[in-house]
DNA sequence: GTAGGGTTAG
């Protein structure tokens, strides 16, 4: 055992004493102190030191100790020592049982119980144990007999007294703490108690208390101001948050990956990029956090030249996926994303240490590129020979990868058993999966039947899954009944008024096309122009919209297209006029249909790209019926593979079949 | 005693 060097304790300065051996502390019998030790005579060599000297031996034991048997022999050897009068040494000894998961109640508050005097840190150890579980009204009582014993609060008090305000989203109460803390003066000056009152504020949704704390603080330091972007990017405002980033005095590696982060919990990968690309030239040094934003924002991008970039930095900076399962876990998700899901799993498969994320990850992964029997062996396989329990993240994997699979009757099954066996109450979005599943199997009646019996709220996500189906399965009577759902749910959400305004063109009722068109036009919505990507193999991405002929290889491209349209042709391809939801002719509909967008797309691919090769293109708003089969058909004319990830999801086309199995 | 992270379906 080292000798202790705490608070000016030196061996030098107690002659003749050594530090006990490890093995000498075991005299005690354990079942002699289960709850409090009776006092013994102390052994003497130790015993004859003076009590300051033992005080600060026993605080660096105590500091040292991390079981609850060892605590337990401490506690022992404090009481036979006459140490227990020691409120420094009750209080450290409070404070590391409560770091463990000892309930308050049980020992620690004997502890407290039994001490023969009670000082502010005495009481604001168990204050903060109670803090530590959630406990606010315990917190709070034990407040008020601390203040009827006439003992003043200290700092830590009050933090642990906010902390647990904050947890428990007691607004009212922390507000009265706060008042309370008013009384006593100087404290709010404090910066750990500012710090922790800013956090109390936000966790309690009032951002406007938390910057006002903010404001008035005489001084702030990094977490102050990290505290604050956190919150304004979690409540969707960027603009603040980048506002006080900028004014921010010096910058940590938190502070920007706080920042980094938020750009892509906002859905702004591109701001997130360009800012880790700040980061990066002002050299701040980044860590597995700071890295998870960055392949997340990737993964959002969905472009494979973001993918071996992020790869490269990975490995430049000793963060390998292989060792990180955090690094690991994300860059699954980023090769999902980027439908490169063998990618996907080579990593997988390559990590040493895996956890519900990387499982969910991988299982969501093979759900959406259109390999469901993958993602449910997979989901079976962390069962059996993994102690990794599926969270709800892992159910949406699962249910997904039924219904895109069409196996409806496992995936009432996995339903059932979430709440049933993994105790997971099914959520709005778990409902969804099923309305989703119920729906491309085309039991659109048995789908509305389960919204209107969930125990849950339905949310739009819930309406939209109908409105899917009612577009594959062509059901304008239901797809009604969702859409004017759906219309109070995402009234801006333009998607639902050009799906239900194409079903009813798939349906013929064109009075009814023209109705929608009206309602959208008097909410001033328009349709977003169909746009497809084109990733060419040095990254510069090419972009096409419908009809357009702006690209310089223009005429190439119609070109090669007609060609493409001549063989397919002749391999029975009939155009589906239908996905045209315009009334006009059917010249008009074939001449719309072929200046699509990823068809433009298609035909620079083959343009540009080594034959053999996987065509990739990202489009932004749902692949049409008629460019579906256009692809199904033009993989198997020329032989070559052809993904496809549109806004819902991926279609990966290879001889003449689509993963999707023709639902989407 | 106080600040940053990765998985979510239509």
């Amino acid at each position: 055992m080292t000798a202790p060097t705490v608070r000016g304790w030196s061996p030098l300065r107690c002659r003749g004493f050594h530090a006990p051996p490890a093995s000498s502390l075991k005299f005690i019998p354990k079942q002699r102190f289960r709850h409090l030790p009776e006092q013994r005579s102390p052994a003497p060599a130790l015993w004859s030191l003076p009590l300051s000297d033992l005080e600060s031996y026993f605080v660096s034991l105590l500091n040292a100790s991390a079981t609850l048997p060892r605590l337990r022999q401490l506690h022992g050897l404090i009481y036979r020592s006459g140490l227990h009068q020691s409120c420094f040494v009750l209080t450290k000894l409070i404070r590391s049982l409560t770091a463990l998961d000892v309930p308050v109640e049980s020992y620690p508050k004997l502890i407290f119980r039994q001490a023969k005097w009670r000082n502010p840190f005495l009481y604001t150890a168990l204050i903060r144990g109670y803090s530590l579980r959630g406990n606010l009204a315990d917190c709070v009582d034990l407040y008020g007999s601390m203040r009827r014993d006439g003992i003043s609060p200290v700092t830590f008090t009050f933090t642990a007294i906010f902390k647990a305000c904050g947890e428990n989203l007691d607004l009212r109460l922390g507000e009265q703490m706060h008042c309370q803390m008013a009384l006593f003066g100087g404290f709010g000056s404090d910066l750990y108690v500012g710090n922790t009152l800013i956090d109390m504020y936000v966790k309690c949704g009032v951002l406007g208390s938390a910057r006002k704390m903010f404001d008035l603080m005489p001084e702030r330091d990094l977490i102050s101001w990290t505290t604050l972007i956190v919150a304004y990017s979690k409540s969707q405002d960027m603009a603040s948050a980048r506002r006080l980033f900028d004014c921010m005095p010096e910058k940590d590696a938190i502070a920007w990956t706080a920042m980094v982060t938020g750009f892509v919990q906002n859905s702004k990968p591109g701001e997130a990029l360009k800012l880790f690309d700040r980061m990066q030239t002002a050299r701040v040094s980044l860590d597995e956090y700071t890295l998870a934003g960055v392949i997340s924002a990737c993964a959002q991008l969905g472009a494979s030249k973001y993918a071996k970039w992020v790869s490269e930095i990975a490995e430049e900076n000793m963060l390998s996926p292989t060792s990180n399962v955090v690094v690991g876990s994300a860059l699954i998700d980023m090769y999902a994303k980027c439908g490169q899901v063998d990618d996907a799993y080579k990593v997988f498969e390559a990590m040493k240490e895996r956890n519900v994320y990387s499982y969910s990850s991988m299982i969501v992964g093979f759900a959406i590129n259109g390999q469901p029997k993958a993602a449910i062996s997979l989901f079976h396989e962390m069962l059996k020979s993994t102690d990794i329990r599926p969270n709800d993240v892992t159910f949406i994997g699962v249910l997904t990868a039924c219904s895109h699979g069409g196996m409806v009757d496992q995936g009432r099954q996995i339903f059932a058993s979430m709440e049933k066996t993994y105790g997971i109450l099914p959520n709005a979005d778990h409902y969804a999966c099923m309305v989703d599943l119920l729906g491309r199997a085309g039991k659109l009646t048995e789908a509305l039947e389960l919204i209107r019996k969930m125990p849950v709220e339905p949310h739009g996500g819930v309406w939209g899954a109908l409105l899917g189906a009612c577009k594959v399965h062509t059901d304008p009577d239901i797809a009604e009944i969702a859409a004017a759902q759906l219309f109070i749910f995402e009234p801006d959400a333009v998607g639902n008024y050009i799906l239900l305004s194409n079903i009813y063109a798939s349906s013929g009722r064109w009075d009814d096309v023209l109705r929608v068109r009206k309602l959208m036009r008097g909410k001033k919505l328009r349709k977003n122009p169909g746009c497809s990507w084109f990733e060419a193999k040095k990254g510069e991405i090419h972009e096409f919209f419908a009809g357009d002929t702006k690209h310089p290889r223009s005429d190439e491209i119609k070109q090669v297209l007609d060609e493409l349209v001549g063989r397919l042709e002749a391999s029975g391809y009939e155009p589906i006029l239908n996905s045209v939801a315009y009334d006009v002719s059917d010249k008009d509909k074939r001449r719309i249909l072929l200046g699509h967008s990823e068809k433009l797309a298609l035909a620079f691919g083959i343009l540009s790209s080594t034959s053999g090769s996987t065509i990739r293109i990202v489009k932004n708003l749902r692949i049409c019926e008629d460019c579906h089969s256009f692809m199904c058909g033009a993989s198997q004319v020329t032989g070559r593979d052809i993904v496809i990830r549109d806004n819902m999801r991926f279609h990966h086309f290879r001889d003449g079949a689509c993963s999707c199995r023709n639902f989407w």
